[in-house]
RNA sequence: GGCCCCUUCGUCUAAUCGGUGAGGACACCAGCCUUUCAAGCUGGCAGCAGGGGUUCGAAUCCCCUAGGGGUCACCA
């Protein structure tokens, strides 16, 4: 019978993501979630997504909305939660609360938890007069002593209580975590911490070990953050005569200036590298290697090649900073390396987005891939492609000063452009290789470099003195365009 | 301040049980390619926080110091 048990049965890998709805899905978060789905998918588990709102005040609708269309974006996808259903559910903690009241209750009859009537104020002055006494600012338990009958009697009055949990004053706590191995806790550092608000909903540290429980999470995947909460948790587990899960601390994710991630750091929140331009392909393939190494010198992975050779055991015990630059060149190689047809569909919104341009196009006849192909190899994002694809549908773009300045400037160049305008007109067919011939031979003809003529012409044609082959861009933009773009240069620069 | 975690190029990281010229990537610089700018290719710069041990031998093990981060909320 044993030895069946221990032999046969290997346990189901169940993790849960749990953010709570008081903010955006920032890298942090994300990339806690990552590690979660990654390990998941590697042991073919549960991905769980659990909402923990217990915090009134803060959380919002909007916030939830904004984090599961992050993760759907992403592409972390979970097996129970909002949307996916479940039979642990539900799955939002302000859902759940008669569950946490139950076992409040049950603590409380044994004795494991209190009431506590102390105000904020009562607890402030403590804490100050701590503080000053240079002592770890801790609750002095002072409602643990209280009488069932003084008990009654504060209740009576109505003033607001909240619930604390009874600590052990001896001994100390053990913490087992993957990543970084034991981590000692000694009792003697833990105060009495509120399982219940005044307001009856649970906090963080009490509904969350309820629920991890009660949903059966095997590993609890987390920030660092929340590895000095681990021994409250684990006494909390025991104290309900729960089992503990397997616990894994990845390390946090840092600011460039080394402080915790914040908006103020610039971008952090998932809408905003979505609204740049990112792919998710990108932004997962960074943050994948932060904090985590496949263990060879491969720095591109696919989301399948992670999958296989993802392992808890392989996080780095260090904080990352991030820093974007990274980041923007993986962008740029998927960008340049993707299908076409692939980039072109994700760079259509940010087409879109732009009125202007997006109009244009639809009176042209350019199609929107061809554009794409020529200028995704010099670009870094999305948004970035539309910027440089400007002139392929505005007529009226502006011309670069120091440009102007710099090939419009020369006594010929005017006589130049005509002679090439001329040439332009008579090539057939409008393509590539014959126009780079036409005024490659052009330019022995007039006995000058090539780049008296292709400079000039490349700020003729696109106002800008960079960008893809000007060869490329001619054919694409077609005669009709090409000349009438030397006439209104030729009004604007070369008038005499 | 107490407790906990962490420390390899500027940044992300690699280095099976201690033996490596400490490897890769981004960034930066240079060269090549070239009609521009990119991309690509080639090369370069750059690191074991400091100090003690243990050992024939330490980035790797131990101790101390320093630095960074986390936590000590009726936030998660």
């Amino acid at each position: 019978m044993e030895q069946k048990m221990r032999c046969c049965r290997m346990e189901e890998v169940r993790v849960r993501f749990a953010p709570s709805p008081t903010g955006e899905l920032h890298v942090g978060g994300v990339r806690t979630a990552l590690f979660n789905w990654l390990f998941v998918r590697n042991r073919g588990g549960e991905m769980i997504l659990r909402i923990d709102d217990t915090d009134k005040q803060r959380s919002s609708p909007e916030y939830l909305d904004s984090i599961i269309s992050s993760m759907q974006w992403l592409g972390l996808d979970w097996d129970e939660g909002p949307g996916a259903g479940g039979k642990y559910g539900p799955y939002f903690q302000s859902e759940r609360l008669e569950i946490y009241q139950g076992e409040a209750q049950r603590l409380l009859e044994k004795g494991q938890a209190y009431y506590c009537f102390c105000t904020a104020e009562e607890l402030q002055a403590e804490k100050e007069k701590q503080r000053q006494m240079k002592q770890p600012p801790r609750y002095s338990g002072r409602c643990r002593e209280l009488t069932p009958a003084e008990r009654e009697q504060k209740k009576a009055a109505g003033g607001s209580y909240v619930v604390r949990l009874l600590m052990p004053k001896e001994g100390e706590t053990v913490v087992r975590d993957i990543i970084r191995g034991e981590v000692t806790f000694d009792h003697a550092n833990l105060d009495d911490f509120i399982i219940v608000r005044s307001d009856g909903l649970p906090t963080y540290n009490f509904a969350s070990v309820v629920d991890d429980y009660k949903m059966k999470i095997t590993h609890v995947i987390r920030a660092e953050e929340h590895l000095s909460n681990t021994p409250r948790q684990q006494i909390l587990a025991q104290l309900l005569g729960y089992s503990i899960p397997q616990y894994a601390h990845v390390p946090m994710i840092l600011a460039p200036d080394h402080s915790k991630l914040s908006k103020r750091h610039g971008a952090t929140a998932v809408q905003e590298y979505k609204e740049m331009g990112i792919l998710p392909e990108a932004l997962i393939n960074y943050l994948t290697l932060l904090g985590w190494s496949p263990g060879d010198d491969q720095e591109i992975l696919t989301r399948e090649e992670t999958v296989r050779s993802f392992s808890l055991e392989r996080v780095s015990k260090n904080p990352a900073i991030y820093d974007l630059t990274k980041l923007i060149w993986l962008n740029g190689h998927y960008l340049r390396t993707m299908e076409l047809q692939t980039v072109t569909e994700r760079a259509l919104p940010f087409f879109q987005k732009n009125e202007e341009i997006w109009a244009a196009y639809q009176k042209s006849l350019l199609k929107i891939e061809d554009v794409v192909a020529l200028v995704r190899d010099r670009v870094k994002t999305l948004q970035e492609i539309v910027e440089a694809s400007v002139y392929f549908f505005l007529e009226d773009f502006p011309y670069d000063e120091k440009g102007v300045k710099k090939h419009f400037s020369r006594e010929n160049t005017g006589a130049i452009l005509n002679e090439t305008a001329k040439t332009l007109e008579k090539v057939e067919p409008f393509k590539t290789e014959k126009l780079k011939e036409e005024l490659q031979s052009l330019g022995r003809k007039l006995e000058v470099s090539l780049g008296k003529i292709n400079l000039p012409t490349r700020l003729v044609v696109t106002g800008r003195t960079m960008g893809p082959d000007l060869f490329d861009i001619i054919s694409l933009l077609g005669k009709e365009k090409v000349l009438a773009r030397f006439q209104r240069a030729r009004e604007l620069f070369f008038q005499e």
